[in-house]
RNA sequence: GUCCCCUUCGUCUAGUGGUCUAGGACGUCGCCCUCUCACGGCGAUAACAGGGAUUCGAAUUCCCUAGGGGACGCCA
C-alpha cells in the first residue's frame, strides 16, 4: 500500500513554526516512502478564514520547499457532500437531529461540571421523536456515538491509548445553519483523499477518538495517526505570540535560510542518533516515525543561529549575493556587486543570519570616507602603498607572500600593517582578512583608498 | 473539575535490562590557531523529577507522588 499524507491547516492565521514542522514531517513521511503528500485548506470557518492566510501558508510551504502533490483541496467547496453524508447517517439511524438551544447546552455542561464529570452533551434528543421538535429551532445533526465500551487509538507516536466511550459525547456533525463541522469534514476528506497516515499536533489527540467514531459510523478504514508533542515557548509554556509563534515569514525576515529552519524543526521531536546537521537528502532517506519523540520541546534560537551559520557557510556565493541584494532592496552598482561576490566567502563565515551578512556587507557597499590617521600609521601606509603598487600578481596568495616579506624587511609587525590597512580600507577594526578585502576591492580601489588618506 | 499525554545536562536529544563512573549538539567558560573578528581544533561545565516495586543487575519494566502540557464548542 502506498502512503498518502496530508497537511491540513486552517487559514485563520499565518503558518507558524508548529504547523511548519507538522507539514515537514508529513512531507518527509510521504516522500521517504515514495508516497503522496497532499494539501488541504480547512476553510470551513467562514468568519475567520482569509485569503491572506491562505497565501501566507502557501508561500511559507514554498519557501521551505515543502511541495505538495496536485492542487490544494479547499474544504469549504465540499460542504454539500459532507452534509449529504451526515444526512445519510441520520437515515441509517447513526446520527440524529438535536434541537437544543445554547442555553440548554450551557445548563447541561454546568450540571456535569458540578457533578465532577467532564462537561458534555447529555443526549437528550438522541432517542426523542421528531415530532417533539420545536418549530422555531433549526436542528444540528449529532453522531449517535457508542454509549458503552471504549475507543482505542493505536498511535504511531504515543502508542496504544484507550478512552472510555462515556467520556465522549454525541458530537455535532452539521451545525444549525446547515454547514458541516470540522469533525465531520476532516473525516470525510481524509477518507475521500485516501489519506493513510496523519501526523498532527498533540492537541488533536482527544479529537482523534471522535474521528475514529465517525470513521466507524461510516464503516471506513481509519488512517494511521501519529500525534507529535507541541512546541513550547522558551519558558516552557504554550507557544504564543510572545515567544516564537511567529509566522514562518518572520524567520525569513530575520535572516534565516529555509534549510536551516527545516533542519532545526526536524530535530525538534525527531532524531537520528547523534546526527545534528541533516541535509534534505539525508532527512528523506532517514525519516521514519519510529524516531519521533514523545515529549514537548522548545525552540532554541541559539541553535537555530548556529545551524543557520552553518548553512550560510556552505551556501553558494552567488545565491547568497542574490538574497543579499533582495534584502538590501536598493540598486547596487555592478562594481559593488562584483566586490560583494569576491568578498562573499569572507563575509559569510562571519555571519549567522542574512541580516548579519547585510551589516557586514556594508564594508563593500558603503561610500568611502577617508579617515584621518596618525603620523605613525601614515608612515606605515606610505611605504606599504609603494610596495602594493609594485605588485602585479594581485592574488590572495601573492599578496600574503609579499606583505609578509615586506613586514620583515621593514621590521614592522605584521599586525600593525594589517590593522592600518584594515582601518584605511574600511574605517573599521573588525573585518574579514586584509587579503580577502584587497582582492574584493581590487587593486585600483585599494590603492586609491590608501592614497586618499595620505594626501 | 474530568479525561488523556509527557518528564535524561540551561536547551535539543542519544539511550529500548548489563557495553552508562549516561554519549552527541547548541549555549557558557578556558586554551590553541591568528592580521582584527569569525571559522576551525582541544578541553571544561552540566542531566536520568522524587519514592517504592520487579530483577543478580534499571535511565531503560511496573506502581504511586509531584511538576508540566493538552483536550473538554453549533473553532479548527
Amino acid at each position: 500500500m502506498s502512503i498518502v499524507t496530508r497537511f491540513a491547516p486552517s487559514p485563520t492565521g499565518f503558518l507558524h513554526i508548529g504547523g511548519a514542522r507538522t507539514a515537514l514531517f508529513n512531507w518527509l513521511l510521504a516522500r521517504h516512502h515514495g508516497g503522496k503528500f497532499l494539501l488541504r485548506i480547512e476553510d470551513t470557518d467562514r468568519e475567520r478564514s482569509t485569503q491572506e492566510a491562505v497565501d501566507a501558508i502557501l508561500d511559507g510551504l514554498k519557501w521551505l520547499e515543502i511541495n505538495w502533490d496536485g492542487e490544494p483541496v479547499f474544504q469549504f467547496s465540499r460542504t454539500r457532500h459532507h452534509v449529504e453524508l451526515a444526512e445519510s447517517l441520520v437515515k441509517e439511524g447513526k446520527a440524529y437531529y438535536c434541537y437544543c438551544t445554547a442555553e440548554e447546552l450551557e445548563a447541561m455542561r454546568n450540571e456535569a461540571r458540578s457533578k465532577g464529570l467532564s462537561p458534555k452533551y447529555n443526549g437528550m434528543w438522541r432517542d426523542r421523536d421528531h415530532g417533539d421538535a420545536p418549530a422555531c429551532v433549526n436542528p444540528v445533526i449529532r453522531l449517535k456515538a457508542p454509549l458503552d465500551g471504549d475507543t482505542t487509538l493505536c498511535d504511531i507516536v504515543q502508542g496504544k491509548i484507550t478512552v472510555s466511550n462515556k467520556e465522549l459525547d454525541d458530537m455535532v456533525l452539521v451545525r444549525s445553519d446547515g454547514t458541516p463541522t470540522f469533525m465531520l469534514s476532516v473525516v470525510v476528506d481524509d477518507h475521500d483523499m485516501g489519506i493513510t497516515h496523519v501526523i498532527r499536533g498533540d492537541d488533536h489527540l482527544t479529537n482523534t477518538f471522535r474521528h475514529i467514531q465517525i470513521f466507524n459510523a461510516f464503516g471506513w478504514n481509519i488512517p494511521q495517526y501519529g500525534h507529535i508533542p507541541l512546541i513550547h515557548g522558551p519558558d516552557g509554556a504554550k507557544l504564543s505570540k510572545r515567544h516564537g509563534a511567529l509566522g514562518i515569514d518572520a524567520y525569513r525576515d530575520r535572516g534565516y535560510l529555509p534549510e536551516a529552519v527545516c533542519n532545526c524543526l526536524l530535530r525538534l521531536g525527531w532524531s537520528h542518533g547523534d546526527d545534528e546537521i541533516i541535509s534534505r537528502e539525508q532527512a528523506l532517506e532517514w525519516f521514519t516515525t519510529e524516531n519521533l519523540g514523545k515529549s514537548a520541546s522548545r525552540l532554541d534560537f541559539s541553535k537555530l543561529d548556529n545551524l543557520n551559520g552553518h548553512y550560510m557557510r556552505i551556501a553558494d556565493n552567488s545565491r547568497l549575493l542574490k538574497n543579499l541584494i533582495e534584502l538590501i532592496g536598493e540598486n547596487i552598482s555592478e562594481e559593488k556587486r562584483l566586490r560583494l561576490l569576491r568578498g562573499m566567502s569572507g563575509l559569510k563565515q562571519r555571519a549567522k543570519t542574512m541580516l548579519e551578512l547585510r551589516d557586514l556587507a556594508t564594508i563593500y557597499t558603503n561610500d568611502f570616507v577617508p579617515e584621518k590617521v596618525n603620523s605613525e600609521t601614515q608612515n606605515i601606509l606610505e611605504t606599504t602603498l609603494a610596495r602594493l603598487k609594485s605588485i602585479e600578481d594581485w592574488t590572495e596568495e601573492n599578496l600574503e607572500k609579499q606583505l609578509r616579506e615586506f613586514s620583515s624587511e621593514k621590521n614592522i609587525s605584521f599586525g600593525k600593517i594589517a590593522q592600518s590597512l584594515r582601518n584605511v580600507l574600511t574605517g573599521r577594526k573588525i573585518t574579514p582578512s586584509i587579503f580577502d578585502m584587497l582582492i574584493s576591492f581590487g587593486k585600483n580601489e585599494s590603492l586609491s583608498r590608501i592614497n586618499a588618506v595620505l594626501v
